[in-house]
DNA sequence: CGCGTTTGACCAGCGC
DNA sequence: GCGCTGGTCAAACGCG
């Protein structure tokens, strides 16, 4: 367990009083590259540096879980509990101060459906088949975790997700995703749904799922790295929300499979791109202010930590 | 018809 | 070993 919550990276909840537009001042903040510097620095540290379930919120100052936040310590470790990499980022979004018009139906489709033995017997056939050809490469990932099964634990790609105030869901990044899965989450009444990025070839996943404490916040988290650019026919509308020397780092030629603490730094542009769309698009998509009860919370130690992402570009 | 969603089943990891 | 849970699969279905 020490092994997989190394490099954990949690970020506690901005509960700042975010306007529209100093909310995408401060979403954009995230994506500065001095930030990047400091959580490679941060991940690169040393090997005794094992975030555990108790230390995990002490980088940044916290040790209890927000208000806002559904996710506790302990939550982010069972729900990660495999995963090597995993950066946390809340985007205290703006929304609507009057509660939203939309209700969330959350287990609407968690219904039950009828079926069938002949369904489930085609599926198991189909696994068996699958199974067999599975062989050829096809999935690589899936051959490769079936080989780890066995030895060594099974490594995921490196994690980032973040919370943000918003009444859709599913939030644009510019990437176009195919829905593979949904799931009851334990505890919460919002289901958790499981998304894959469409582009061939490309492994990027995501999670969305509610909080159950505040169902106004929705909770990303990206795994995996896009190798690919963003779909033209959305490229220039989410680019332009987007800082320039952002744009330039965008690359999709790192390979997905880099060693993470290597590759890092440069290979997170992308996925902060795409986190920043999603950012910025929950901004732009909800255009009101909100009033938060705790403002400032955490925020001075977290601005400790991370400096750079707080004094840059305080643009007027 | 192609693409995306729904949804029950399956599987693996973990804790007891 | 067993049960629970998270994650994934894939047939069926819906929609444009």
């Amino acid at each position: 367990m020490g092994d997989e919550l190394r490099d954990l990276y949690y970020h506690q909840p901005f509960q700042e009083d975010i306007r529209h537009d100093s909310s995408m001042v401060q979403n954009i903040h995230m994506l500065d590259p001095s930030f990047m510097s400091y959580t490679s620095e941060y991940l690169h540290g040393s090997s005794s540096d094992y975030i555990t379930n108790n230390s995990l919120g002490k980088p940044f100052g916290f040790s209890t879980p927000s208000p806002l936040s559904s996710l506790k310590d302990d939550d982010i470790i069972k729900q990660d509990h495999m995963d090597a990499n995993v950066n946390y980022i809340n985007n205290n979004d703006v929304v609507g101060g009057g509660g939203s018009e939309t209700p969330v139906t959350p287990n609407s489709s968690i219904s039950n459906s009828s079926s069938n033995g002949e369904h489930e017997d085609s599926n198991k056939k189909d696994k068996q088949v699958k199974d067999e050809t599975l062989e050829d490469g096809e999935d690589a990932s899936k051959k490769e975790s079936k080989a780890k099964k066995k030895g060594e634990k099974k490594q995921r790609p490196p994690k980032f997700a973040f919370m943000t105030k918003s009444e859709v869901d599913h939030l644009e990044d510019g990437y176009r995703w195919r829905k593979y899965g949904q799931k009851a989450v334990k505890n919460s009444p919002y289901p958790r749904s499981y998304y894959r990025c469409t582009s061939q070839k490309c492994q990027v996943k995501k999670r969305v799922e509610r909080s159950y404490q505040d169902p106004s916040i929705v909770i990303t988290t990206y795994e995996g790295q896009h190798n690919h650019h963003l779909p033209a026919t959305l490229r220039g509308s989410v680019a332009r929300m987007l800082n320039p020397s952002m744009l330039a780092q965008q690359s999709p030629l790192m390979a997905p499979q880099a060693s993470f603490h290597q590759e890092f730094i440069m290979s997170q542009m992308p996925q902060f791109y795409g986190h920043a769309n999603a950012f910025a698009n929950s901004s732009m998509y909800h255009q009101q202010q909100m009033q938060l009860p705790h403002p400032h919370h955490d925020y001075g130690l977290l601005q400790d930590m991370v400096p750079s992402m707080f004094n840059l570009k305080q643009e007027p």
